[in-house]
DNA sequence: GCGATCAGCT
DNA sequence: CACAGCTGATCGC
């Protein structure tokens, strides 16, 4: 039996629409703090609960980003340093060869401080490659490089059983190896794969143009090669992310055939080898798997279930460990080659996309999708499901609203605003790296999900900052309070514009920083059809004012006005304001609201008496029914013999509706409207927008089903 | 028992 | 349809 309802409402006046979770939302205001720029974005919020560490110097404007290695260890990596796990300094070795200092720095420092060091990088394949290539072919393309790296790890792993020297030492070896190349050689240093000068780049940057070069060196293996094992033999190439070996340990060779060895059982490399197991796929394996696939004595079979077990515990642990940034580099370029190489299957989800993603705009052709498709993947698991070119900013090393999409090979985590389809996935155990939102959205992760103020960053508005060597600025996107349209400028130029979730105002027309090229605009195509034309939020909120005034020649009336987590704010607190009446919300509610950063004139017309108020703001989903409606009616028999309630949402609104700025239901004594209070842009805003920004391609970030629906998208908007 | 995730629903 | 959730079931730990 289903109790949806019931079991909502209690008969405590004060609770009738269950305070419990919905309300838990909080409101926003029409006046958000976030909208005023200011430095204390860098500033916990002076509620919070936290000790947070102090930030760096507001000085740099910029982000430490992978580059904390350099901050004191009481000063970043929120990674539950309270665990005590400092100690265990897993990877020392690395800070040796550090010869970058770390510091997040201005553009005009930037190559000074980057001049023949590779900082964390040193210890990372990219930075052997990079390395090598430095040394043997520093002026232009150097072909090899990942093979001569590849041979030469080989050689000193296959020395070992002779030597006894420990793997570990090899890689110390590599590492320091690493330290006096890139001492003795000048400044100039280029990519490996296409001999590109990248001195220039930050580190994160090298790393990012590596991988793009090696993706494409990838893409190019899978097509010439069909049926190679790129697993194991394509160059560059690496096998998986083994996140509790050694950080120096190099991937070139195989994490799993150094596992094996360690068991004394290389014996069986070429079974793994031959079923393609890698390093996640081996977690899984049973004892059963091991005898379908040959191994079938006990012994060994004993010894590799048990290492298994023990290396499922260590994963779990590892998570724990604080990790100095040389580690996480490693894991990064690791986790990033491995990404690509095994994109996971793109499952069916809401707003997934396998191919045809993205579009050139004025170009008709769908032949642009995504580089990955036809390449078999090693996952079933969800964790591994392709992150949507939506949520990737490519040319940096970010995500944005991609928490569905968790990897390791990522520590820059973006988040427009806090609605849940866009925070979805982000749980209180993350620790991936750092949260970048608004101060809004960092108040309500906090209280909501319970992400410690350590793993969080505050963006200012409107301030070009700097985060691992990309240039960033946040603008209110005018969406939810909290809501960032995000503009990336990496070092390649070619900025990108993510609008997150917004609604195009003529105030962002005035935004000087907007006006810059746009080579890539991510847009939030929600309502990306003609049949989308509705008013400007003003017009529905007079209309609304106009209404409630209508229907309240009744004293006895009771006005129910909708509302998210955060969105729509607006509506009530305009209402509150020209009527002069105070709104009832629940406790949850104002909690949320009062991270929101509202005057006081504002909060004065909230109360959390619901005897004060005739008008209540209730959860959207109360409002979805007269069932539900009609629950609220009883609850309040006697005192209020009339219920008006205002439904604000985009999809009240379509084709041949546009006269009407409101519907209007009735049942018995319920009358409901449903109002076109859209906080997306209506397909008339979207197409300004585009005319706007001027982008040369277009990314639809919602209704992306592929290359045919972005083609019809793209075509509406230049039509 | 708890947190995370998912399908189904509005 | 599904704005942006909510609910209950299931799974793994």
């Amino acid at each position: 039996m289903k109790t949806t309802n019931s079991s909502q409402f209690t008969l405590t006046s004060s609770r009738i629409y269950d305070d419990d979770d919905d309300f838990q939302k909080p409101i926003q205001s029409l006046q958000f703090t976030q909208s005023k720029p200011s430095s204390s974005h860098k500033l916990k919020p002076s509620n919070a609960p936290i000790n947070r560490p102090s930030k760096k110097p507001k000085k740099t404007q910029s982000f430490p980003g992978k580059e904390n290695h350099k901050t004191p260890p009481d000063f970043d990596l929120g990674l539950d340093s309270d665990l005590g796990l400092e100690s265990i300094e897993p990877i020392v070795f690395c800070d040796k060869i550090k010869v970058d200092d770390g510091v997040s720095v201005n553009k005009d420092e930037k190559n000074t401080k980057l001049k023949g060091g590779f900082g964390y990088l040193s210890n990372s394949i990219e930075s052997r490659l990079l390395l090598r290539s430095k040394g043997s072919c520093s002026l232009g393309v150097c072909e090899n490089a990942c093979e001569k790296v590849g041979e030469d790890v080989e050689e000193r792993f296959e020395d070992l059983e002779e030597t006894g020297t420990t793997q570990l030492d090899v890689l110390l070896d590599l590492c320091c190896s690493s330290e006096e190349k890139e001492i003795e050689t000048g400044d100039f240093i280029s990519c490996p794969m296409c001999g590109f000068d990248i001195s220039k780049m930050s580190d994160e940057m090298r790393q990012v143009h590596t991988n793009e070069c090696l993706d494409k060196e990838q893409v190019h293996n899978q097509i010439d090669i069909p049926g190679s094992d790129h697993v194991l033999e394509s160059s560059g190439q690496v096998l998986d992310d083994p996140p509790s070996l050694d950080p120096g340990q190099t991937h070139h060779i195989s994490p799993i055939a150094v596992w094996l060895q360690n068991l004394g059982l290389s014996r069986y490399e070429e079974v793994f080898i031959r079923e393609e197991i890698d390093w996640d796929s081996l977690k899984w394996l049973t004892d059963e798997d091991l005898c379908k696939i040959g191994i079938t004595a006990l012994g060994p079979r004993k010894k590799i279930v048990h290492a298994i077990s023990e290396l499922r515990t260590a994963c779990h642990e590892e998570v724990n460990i604080p990790e100095n940034s040389a580690q996480k580099e490693t894991k990064t370029v690791t986790n990033k080659l491995i990404t690509d190489f095994f994109p996971g299957f793109a499952g069916k989800v809401k707003k997934s996309c396998a191919t045809g993603a993205q579009a050139q705009v004025g170009k008709t052709n769908s032949n642009n999708g995504n580089k990955r498709l036809g390449t078999k993947t090693n996952f079933s698991n969800k964790k591994f499901r392709d992150t949507p070119p939506w949520c990737s900013i490519t040319g940096t090393p970010f995500r944005v609203d991609a928490f569905k999409y968790l990897r390791r090979d990522c520590s820059h985590w973006f988040l427009t605003h806090f609605h849940a389809d866009h925070y979805g996935g982000l749980t209180k155990s993350f620790c991936h790296g750092k949260i970048y939102c608004s101060l809004i959205t960092a108040k309500l992760v906090n209280l909501k999900i319970g992400i410690p103020w350590e793993k969080i960053e505050v963006l200012p508005l409107n301030q070009k900052i700097n985060i691992a060597g990309v240039d960033v600025t946040c603008f209110d996107a005018n969406h939810c309070p909290g809501a960032l349209i995000i503009l990336f400028e990496p070092p390649n130029g070619k900025a990108i514009l993510h609008t997150g979730d917004f609604r195009f105002s003529e105030a962002m027309t005035k935004i000087s920083s907007l006006q810059t090229h746009v080579h890539t605009l991510v847009l939030d195509t929600t309502y990306c059809d003609p049949q989308y034309d509705f008013p400007k939020q003003e017009a529905v909120i007079q209309y609304v004012l106009e209404a409630i005034q209508a229907e309240a020649f009744n004293p006895k009336t009771l006005f129910l006005i909708g509302s998210y987590t955060i969105g729509k704010e607006r509506v009530f607190m305009e209402v509150a304001r020209v009527l002069r009446k105070k709104i009832y919300v629940t406790a949850a509610k104002m909690r949320v609201l009062e991270c929101l950063g509202m005057p006081k004139e504002d909060m004065q017309w909230l109360t959390l008496d619901e005897r004060e108020s005739h008008i209540h703001v209730v959860p959207m989903w109360t409002l979805a029914s007269f069932k539900r409606l009609k629950h609220v009616s009883n609850m309040y028999m006697g005192r209020y013999s009339l219920i008006v309630a205002f439904s604000p949402t985009g999809w009240s609104f379509s084709k041949g509706k546009k006269s009407s700025p409101g519907k209007r239901w009735q049942q018995g004594t319920i009358i409901r409207y449903e109002v076109p209070y859209s906080e997306h842009s209506s397909f008339t805003e979207l197409k300004e927008f585009v005319k706007f920004t001027s982008p040369e391609n277009i990314i639809p970030s919602v209704n992306n089903h592929g290359a045919e629906s972005v083609t019809k998208m793209i075509s509406l908007l230049s039509s």
